[in-house]
DNA sequence: CTATTGACTACCG
DNA sequence: TCGGTAGCCAATA
């Protein structure tokens, strides 16, 4: 059961949350959990999210940038698994990440 | 207990 | 425009 307590799980409900083919940053889910100091939190989490249902390969950092695709097995699976939901990906980079950025705060 | 590290972000020159 | 630095908070050694 959903231990919403915890600011790990609290992040895997908000990433599991964005739609296909869209993408959000560490920040914009930190800010939405009210701890918008807290961005390198919500990364960290996504590092324990490998057991979990979460779609961590739509988070990226606020640049669009494919900061965590070390942490997927191979060398470009986030990318892949980008490209795969029609998001453009170049050199680690989201290719207009403007218009498939998704903001938890303005859609919750 | 302190020090180091990390899937970040904002600020400064 | 761009690279470096500081602040941030939790986990790990």
């Amino acid at each position: 059961m959903s231990n919403s307590s915890l600011f790990f799980d609290k992040c895997y409900e908000v990433v599991r949350q964005i739609p296909f083919g869209r993408v959000t940053s560490y920040g914009a889910v930190a800010r939405y959990l009210g701890a918008a100091k807290s961005a390198r939190m919500v990364g960290y989490a996504m590092t324990a999210s490998h057991n979990k249902d979460v779609p961590a390969h739509r988070v990226v950092n606020r640049k669009g940038l494919l900061t965590g695709k070390h942490h997927f097995e191979g060398t470009n699976l986030m990318q892949q698994l980008l490209e795969s939901e029609g998001i453009q990906v170049k050199e680690n980079q989201i290719i207009d990440f403007e218009s498939v950025f998704w903001d938890p705060a303005k859609a919750l």
